[in-house]
DNA sequence: AAGGATTGCTTTTTT
DNA sequence: AGCAATCCTT
C-alpha cells in the first residue's frame, strides 16, 4: 500500500494521513477550526471498512448532531460506493443510547414503548411535582429544579446519593426522586435518562455490557471537548477492555458546559488510556488568514488551553468589517443591505449566515428582511416541534403508542373541549395516585367502576374508547394513516381548522400547515414504525433540519453554529451584556465559554466577516444603551484594515450604560496592573446573592478573581471577575 | 366549563 | 413587547 496513491488517502496532508492510518489503539486527534476533522473521521471509517475489514456493524460512530451523522453517512456512501455503511451505528448519543434502550427494556427494567419527554413535558412533570410537595414554585422555580436535575444526571448522581449538604439540596433531592417516580409512572424517559439509563444498564448487566463491548469493536467520537460525565462514562465502559477509542476535539470549541460538558474529559482520556496517542490537526482550509488571524487574536486570551498554531494557505484576504450602529433595528438593515450588495457582486444568500448570541436577537433581522426582499432560514427560535398544534398532535400519537404518558394525556384530554373540566380531571388524577397508577389507567377503573355521573361518563367513554382503539391499531397501520385517524376521530383536525385567527393570518403561516407538514414528515418516513418516529422526532435538533436546497441566508444563534460553514458571516449584537452575556459577567469560566462562542462565529466564515454592534439595545420593551463587548478591543488593527485604531476605553468597575468613549490615541495606555480589592475573611455583599465571605482572591491576568461563600446556601461558593461582579466590600479586612 | 380580560413576569445557549 | 398564568364573566 502506497500511501501518495492510495484513494482514501490521496488529498490529504501528513498529519491527516497519520490520523487515518493510526494503528486502533486509544487516539485523540486535537483539531484547529476547519481542519477537516469531519473529514478525517469519515477516512478513518472508510479505512476501517476497505483497509482494516471491520465489518461496518461493529463500528459505533457518534456525532453532535443528526445532521453530522446524516453526512457522514452520505460521504461514506459516496466513498465506498456501496451502503456498506448501513449497517454501522452512526448518530448522536441520545440516539444511539435511544436505540439500545429500545432494545435491552426488559433488562434495563424499562417499558418498551417508553415515550421520551422534551424539555416542555419535563416542565410540567417538575410543575406537578412541586405542587404535590407543597413548596413555593417563586422560591422553588420548576425549571431550576431540573436544572440541577439535569447536572446530577449528567453527573450519573441518582436521586438517593444526592448530596444534601442544605435545606435546599434536600428539597431538591426529594424533588428528583418524585420526578423520576412520575416519569417512570408515564413510561417517560427524559433526554438525560437516556444516557443514565444506558450507563446503569451497563454497570449493572455485566452480560449486556460484554455483549456490546463486543459488537463495537471500534468507538468514534467527534466533538469529544462538549461530552458530559455520563457520556464519557459511556466510551469508557464499550472501549476500556479493547481500547480502541478515536475521539476528535477542540478545547476551543467547548462552548456546552451549561449543559454538563465536561472538557476535563479530555485529561480524564489521558489518565484512563496512558498509552493515549495525540495527532494535532493545525492547518486551516476555511478562512482566510485574516480571518485565522482575528480569531485567534480572540482565543489566545483564554487562559488553560493547549496553544495551536494554526495556519491557512489562503494568505491575505479581506479585512475584517467592524461596523457600530444606532440600534438593532439599524444593525439589521445594516447586514440586509450588505446582504444584498454582496447577492449583487455574485454570492448567493446560502452563502451567507447572521449569527447572535440569543435566539430574541433574530425577530429585528427577520423584520428587515422581509422589508428587503430577502430569502431567510430561520434556525431555531420558536421550533417547528415545539408548536402548539405539533405537540398537540404528538401528544396524541403518544398516547397511542403509550396511554400512560400523563403529560399528554392531560395535553389533549380537553383539545378540542370535550367537557372534561378541572373537576372531572381532579377525579381521576385522585383516583390515580391512589392506584398508584396513570391517568388514563385511572380513568378506565372509574368508568368500570360506575360511579361516575352521567354527564362526566358520557364525557370519559369516547376519549377511553379511542384511546384504546388507537393503541390497539398502532402496530398495524403506518404512522400516517395512524394520523389520519387520530385527526378525524378525536375531532383535532376539525378544531384546529376551525380556528384560523388573525394573528396567524398576519404571520402569514396556518396550524393547519404545519400539521400537514408533520404529516408529509411522516409519509417520508415510510415503514418506520411508531416508536422510531417518535423517538425521532423527539431527538432532532433544529440544526438537523437545515434545508440547503432553497437559496436563503441563514439565521442562527452561535451554539447552533458550531459544525457549518459560510463564505459570508455575519456576527451580530457584540455588546456587553450580550456577548458575553450578562449571565456569564460573573464568573470567570463562563466568560471564557462566551470568548469561545464568538471563537466558534468567527472561524464559521471562509472568506467575509461582519461584527456588528449597537449602541442601544431594546430588552423586552424599554431601549438601553450599551457598550462594545470587550473581546472587540482584542482585534488587532490590521485585522480590521487599519493602520491604527481608537480603542475602546471603559472605567473600570462599571460596565454600565453609555460609560465608554472612544479616544483617538494611537497607543491606548497600558492596563493598571490591577491591585486586589478583596481578601480573604472579608465581608461582602453581592447584589444578586447577598451576602457571604471571601475564601479566595487572586489575580489572573488583567483581572481579579475572587471566591465568594454566600451566606444562603443554597447558592453556596461562587467565582467573580470583581471589577465586573457586582461586589461590595461590607468590612474592611 | 369555556372564553375573555388582566396581571405579572421574563430571556442564554439545546440534545 | 410578548406570553403564560390567573382571574372574571357568562
Amino acid at each position: 500500500m502506497n500511501p501518495e496513491t492510495h484513494p482514501l488517502l490521496q488529498s490529504l496532508n501528513a498529519q491527516q494521513r497519520e490520523a487515518v492510518t493510526a494503528s486502533e489503539g486509544p487516539l485523540l486527534i486535537l483539531a484547529g477550526p476547519g481542519s477537516g476533522k469531519t473529514r478525517v473521521l469519515t477516512h478513518r471509517i472508510a479505512w476501517l471498512l476497505s483497509e482494516r475489514q471491520l465489518p461496518a456493524w461493529q463500528i459505533m460512530a457518534v456525532t453532535f448532531t443528526n445532521k453530522a451523522a446524516r453526512e457522514m453517512r452520505e460521504r461514506l456512501t459516496r466513498m465506498l460506493g456501496r451502503d456498506a455503511a448501513l449497517e454501522m451505528t452512526l448518530g448522536t448519543f441520545h440516539a444511539t443510547c435511544a436505540r439500545i434502550l429500545r432494545r435491552e427494556s426488559e433488562r434495563a427494567g424499562l417499558a418498551r414503548d417508553y415515550v421520551i419527554f422534551d424539555t416542555d413535558d419535563q416542565l410540567a412533570v417538575m410543575k406537578a411535582v412541586v405542587s404535590e410537595l407543597g413548596l413555593d414554585d417563586k422560591r422553588y422555580r420548576p425549571g431550576s429544579l431540573l436544572n440541577a436535575v439535569s447536572r446530577a444526571k449528567n453527573e450519573l448522581v441518582l436521586p438517593a446519593d444526592y448530596p444534601r449538604r442544605t435545606y435546599y439540596d434536600e428539597l431538591v433531592a426529594r424533588a428528583y426522586a418524585r420526578y423520576q417516580e412520575r416519569l417512570r409512572q408515564s413510561s417517560g424517559l427524559d433526554f438525560d435518562d437516556l444516557l443514565l439509563e444506558t450507563v446503569r444498564l451497563f454497570r449493572a448487566d455485566a452480560e449486556t455490557l460484554e455483549k456490546y463491548r463486543r459488537r463495537f469493536r471500534a468507538v468514534l467520537v467527534d466533538e469529544f471537548q462538549d461530552t458530559n460525565i455520563a457520556q464519557y462514562t459511556l466510551l469508557r465502559l464499550l472501549t476500556q477492555e479493547h481500547r480502541h477509542l478515536y475521539a476528535v476535539a477542540d478545547e476551543d470549541q467547548s462552548i456546552y458546559s451549561w449543559r454538563g460538558a465536561d472538557y476535563r474529559n479530555i485529561q480524564r482520556l489521558r489518565e484512563d488510556f496512558p498509552e493515549l496517542r495525540q495527532i494535532l490537526l493545525e492547518e486551516n482550509y476555511r478562512s482566510t488568514q485574516i480571518i485565522l488571524d482575528g480569531a485567534m487574536a480572540v482565543i489566545s486570551r483564554n487562559l488553560d488551553r493547549t496553544p495551536k498554531r494554526l495556519f491557512t494557505r489562503k494568505a491575505g484576504g479581506l479585512p475584517v468589517t467592524l461596523h457600530e450602529s444606532y440600534d438593532e433595528r439599524e444593525e439589521a438593515q445594516f447586514v440586509a443591505r450588505e446582504v444584498r450588495a454582496l447577492r449583487r457582486g455574485g454570492v448567493a444568500y446560502g452563502g451567507m449566515a447572521v449569527m447572535y448570541r440569543t435566539n430574541a436577537q433574530s425577530r429585528a433581522l427577520e423584520e428587515s428582511f422581509v422589508n428587503e426582499g430577502i430569502p431567510y432560514r430561520l434556525v431555531g427560535g420558536t421550533r417547528f416541534y415545539s408548536r402548539k398544534e405539533i405537540k398537540d398532535l404528538l401528544a396524541y400519537l403518544r398516547l397511542a403508542q403509550n396511554p400512560d404518558d400523563d403529560v399528554s394525556f392531560q395535553r389533549v384530554v380537553n383539545v378540542p373541549p370535550r367537557g372534561i373540566g378541572q373537576r372531572t380531571l381532579e377525579t381521576i388524577g385522585a383516583q390515580a395516585r391512589e392506584g398508584q397508577t396513570s391517568l388514563y389507567r385511572a380513568m378506565v377503573a372509574l368508568l368500570a367502576q360506575g360511579t361516575l355521573d352521567g354527564r362526566t361518563r358520557r364525557a370519559l367513554e369516547p376519549l377511553a374508547t379511542l384511546i384504546q382503539s388507537w393503541h390497539a391499531a398502532r402496530e398495524t397501520l403506518s404512522v400516517g394513516q395512524l394520523m389520519d385517524r387520530l385527526l378525524s376521530e378525536s375531532g383535532y383536525g376539525a378544531y384546529v381548522q376551525s380556528q384560523v385567527d388573525e394573528v396567524e393570518r398576519k404571520r402569514g403561516e396556518s396550524r393547519w400547515e404545519n400539521i400537514l407538514a408533520l404529516r408529509a414528515v411522516a409519509e417520508e418516513s415510510a415503514g418506520v414504525t411508531l416508536s422510531d418516529f417518535l423517538t425521532e422526532v423527539a431527538l432532532v435538533a433544529d440544526v438537523d433540519q437545515l434545508d440547503e436546497s432553497v437559496d436563503a441566508v441563514t439565521l442562527l444563534t452561535l451554539h447552533s453554529a458550531k459544525g457549518l460553514e459560510y463564505p459570508v458571516v455575519f456576527v451580530t449584537g457584540l455588546e456587553e451584556g450580550l456577548l458575553p452575556h450578562s449571565q456569564s459577567l460573573d464568573s470567570p469560566q463562563e466568560l471564557a465559554e462566551e470568548r469561545r462562542l464568538l471563537y466558534v462565529g468567527m472561524t464559521r466564515a471562509q472568506e467575509r466577516l461582519y461584527l456588528t454592534y449597537a449602541f442601544r439595545r431594546g430588552w423586552y420593551g424599554n431601549n438601553q444603551p450599551a457598550a462594545p463587548s470587550r473581546f472587540l478591543d482584542d482585534l488587532p488593527d490590521e485585522v480590521l484594515g487599519r493602520a491604527r485604531r481608537g480603542k475602546t476605553v471603559r472605567p473600570t468597575g462599571s460596565w454600565g450604560a453609555s460609560a465608554w468613549s472612544r479616544e483617538a490615541t494611537p497607543a491606548p495606555p497600558p492596563r493598571p496592573a490591577v491591585a486586589p480589592r478583596f481578601r480573604a475573611g472579608q465581608r461582602v455583599r453581592h447584589a444578586r446573592y447577598g451576602e457571604g465571605v471571601v475564601t479566595e482572591s487572586a489575580v489572573e491576568g488583567d483581572d481579579e478573581v475572587v471566591t465568594v461563600r454566600f451566606k444562603d446556601s443554597g447558592i453556596g461558593f461562587k467565582k467573580f471577575v470583581a471589577g465586573m461582579a457586582p461586589l461590595e466590600p461590607l468590612s474592611e479586612h
